[in-house]
This record gives structure tokens, C-alpha cells and sequence, in this order.
DNA sequence: TAGGCCATCTGGTCCT
DNA sequence: AGGACCAGATGGCCTA
């Protein structure tokens, strides 16, 4: 009975794949079959014998109307409702057709072949939305935003990006954060704040008192580079960094973006799978466009992973039109301290808003 | 146990 | 007719 229903060889790939169904989705247990679709058919083979025993009836049945409709003056398969196809005149109106047997199991087809597509879909729409929470400033393998929250703080990252580019100017954490956590629920607000190494009641309280500046031991802002702090308790990075209020993260298990994205390929605890995939995107406030590391060796290493900054007047330290170039060529093992610079040394001299084409052109490519 | 989140199914609508 | 998209319904899982 299968082997007719699966007669159409372009269907039969599709419709084994998510064999687990029969007749009454409804009955099946989801969770079961998307876990293990291969082992559908095996896991309903009772089930399926019974349905093969009613399809059998059905295809019998369709048969013999089949035969029926070839007679019919219309040509029709099937219609007029629940009454009988004799002499009776044929109704005004849409026509309802009856459900054969066939029918009824050419809709079952389909309608399992919509569920297919639907859970490849939405399977889609779940990569797309992994690959999102990725290059938010907050990415944990462990701990998955949800998809609400996901959006939500991709929204505000964006229109914190695009207000840094707007303005040119280099925003205090407390209202960058503020800003990402607009509207996010308490729970991934802790979150983003201790992906930030942010006690996020203190930012949430002390903006106020402290005008805006960052309320931690040190309000130069010389931790290592915001925002995308190490968040691992474990690693060394971490270890060694001066972040009091690490500890009230509900886990160390977030990702530390950043350093994943300098640290990631060079230092095998980065290489673990909780900490996989493309990492949070480039941008710092303190003023480094960093990017995601690449192997150097990429033919489009140089075009892909370079930004190019142009200093004011800066002091005789640097050199006039020193570009600061964030690729990953010298940044293995954490960010050099020659990259990280005081967000006043980024300040574009041009009056024209701030390094879109060049930003534009970074995050297109 | 309630509520949040999620995956899946399903029927409707629109488009090709 | 069939596919894409959408929203509602449903049930499972997890956590406070």
C-alpha cells in the first residue's frame, strides 16, 4: 500500500523523510518524529498496517467511483454534495465536491507534503534567526535567546549602531546599554549586561547618580574592549580580567563575542562546540570596528576584514592618517593593545556622517 | 502548577 | 493546481 502511495518517485524522498506520518498527524507524536524522522516508518509500522488495510478499502472504494465518474455525462469525479448522483438536478452554486476515497487521500498527500515544506520553512526561519542571535552582542550556544528577544535586540543593536554612525560620537555604556536592552524582559537584559560584564542593576540604577558613566571601578573605561567582554568565567581572558560583577551572571556560560572573535581560532578553548559558528559583529564602542577572524590566508581576507579609519589630528604619537586596520592578521589570542584605542582617537574629521559608505561597504561584503 | 517558549499541524489567502 | 506565507490551535518541555 506505501509503495502506492509513494508510486510518484519525486514525492517518495520528501514523503519518507517525514515518514513518521500516516493518516492522523494529529495522533503522532511530533516530537518524536522530528527528532528521528528516519525512524518514522519503523516507529508507526502498526499503525501504518492499519492505514495500509484502510487505504487499501479506500483505493478500492475510489476505484469503483472512479469507474462510476467515467460514466458520469459530466465527466466530473465527483459532485453534488451528500446526494446521490442520480437523476436529480444539479444544484446552482459552488459546486462541493464529494470526497472520494481518492480524493481524500490525494488531500492527505498534499496536505503532508504542506507540512513538509511548512517544517522546512520554519526550519529555515530557525537558522535564520541562529545566525541572528550570533551577531547580536550576545550570543550564547547554551543559553539561546528567544526569538522575540532575539529580534528585539537586534532591533536596538542596529539603532545603536546607526546612532553611533548618526552622531559620531562615542556613546556612554550606560545608555548603550540601556539602549540595547530596551524593551527586552528582565531575564535577557541580565543577560546582555553580563555579556557586556555589566551588573545590570547597577546600569539600570546608576545612571542617574553617575551622569552616565560607566558605574564600574573604572570609569575610564579600560577594561578590555567593550562590548564584547569575555563572559567565560573559565578562560583566561576572563581570568585575568577585572570584572567585579562577573559573578551575578545567571551563567558564565555566555559567549564572550568579542574575544571569540579574536581568540576564537587561535585558542583551543574556543574551538569548543558551544562556542561555534560566525561571531558578534564588529563594532565597538570604544571605537574599534573589529571583525570577525578569518583564516588571513582568505583571498578575501583583505577585503572583507579591513576598516580603515582616518584619525583627526592626533597627537605626535600617531602618525597623521594612520589607518586603524582591524583584520585579523595580529590579533590572535585576544585584541592588541595598539588596536584598542580611546573611542576620542575614531572621531572623523569629515562633517559628512560617519564611515556609512565604508560600514555599509564592510557589512555588505 | 502557571506561564513562557517552541515545534508542528492545519486551513486560509495570495500568487504563479 | 501547487507553492509560499501566515496565523490560530495544540501539545510538549522547562522554569519560577
Amino acid at each position: 500500500m506505501l509503495t502506492r502511495l509513494f508510486s510518484d518517485p519525486s514525492l517518495l524522498p520528501e514523503v519518507q523523510k517525514y515518514s513518521g506520518w500516516v493518516e492522523d498527524s494529529e495522533s503522532e507524536d511530533t516530537k518524536a518524529k522530528d527528532d528521528d524522522l528516519d525512524r518514522g516508518c519503523a516507529l508507526k509500522d502498526e499503525k501504518m498496517e492499519e492505514e495500509d488495510e484502510f487505504l487499501e478499502d479506500d483505493s478500492r472504494a475510489a476505484s469503483e467511483m472512479a469507474a462510476e465518474d467515467e460514466e458520469d455525462d459530466e465527466g466530473e469525479e465527483d459532485e453534488g454534495g451528500e446526494e446521490n448522483e442520480g437523476d436529480r438536478p444539479k444544484k446552482r452554486g459552488p459546486k462541493k465536491r464529494k470526497m472520494t476515497p481518492a480524493r481524500i487521500e490525494r488531500s492527505k498527500l498534499r496536505r503532508q507534503k504542506a507540512n513538509s515544506r511548512e517544517r522546512t520553512r520554519m526550519h529555515d526561519l530557525n537558522s535564520a534567526l541562529d545566525n541572528l542571535r550570533k551577531v547580536v552582542p550576545c550570543y550564547s550556544k547554551t543559553q539561546k535567546l528567544s526569538k522575540i528577544e532575539t529580534l528585539r535586540l537586534a532591533k536596538n543593536y542596529i539603532w545603536a549602531l546607526s546612532e553611533i554612525l548618526r552622531s559620531g560620537k562615542r556613546p556612554d555604556v550606560v545608555s548603550y546599554v540601556q539602549t540595547l536592552c530596551k524593551g527586552l524582559s528582565q531575564p535577557t537584559t541580565n543577560l546582555v549586561a553580563g555579556c557586556l560584564q555589566l551588573n545590570s542593576r547597577n546600569f539600570l540604577t546608576e545612571q542617574c547618580q553617575e551622569g552616565g558613566r560607566f558605574p564600574g571601578p573604572n570609569p575610564s573605561f579600560s577594561m578590555h574592549p567593550y562590548p564584547y567582554q569575555c563572559s567565560r568565567l573559565s578562560s583566561p581572558q576572563c581570568q585575568s580580567s577585572s570584572m567585579p560583577n562577573s559573578h551575578t551572571l545567571r551563567t558564565h556560560a555566555y559567549c564572550s563575542t568579542y574575544e571569540s572573535l579574536y581568540a576564537g581560532n587561535a585558542s583551543p578553548e574556543y574551538n569548543s562546540s558551544e562556542y561555534e559558528g560566525p561571531l558578534s559583529p564588529p563594532l565597538c564602542v570604544n571605537g574599534n570596528f573589529s571583525v570577525k577572524q578569518q583564516d588571513s590566508s582568505s583571498p578575501d581576507h583583505d577585503k572583507n576584514f579591513h576598516y580603515s579609519m582616518h584619525y583627526p589630528a592626533l597627537p605626535s604619537s600617531r602618525p597623521p592618517g594612520h589607518n586603524l586596520v582591524f583584520s585579523s592578521t595580529g590579533m590572535r589570542g585576544g585584541v592588541h593593545s595598539e588596536n584598542v584605542l580611546p573611542y576620542h582617537d575614531m572621531h572623523m574629521h569629515h562633517d559628512r556622517p560617519p564611515m556609512y559608505e565604508e560600514l555599509n561597504a564592510f557589512f555588505h561584503n
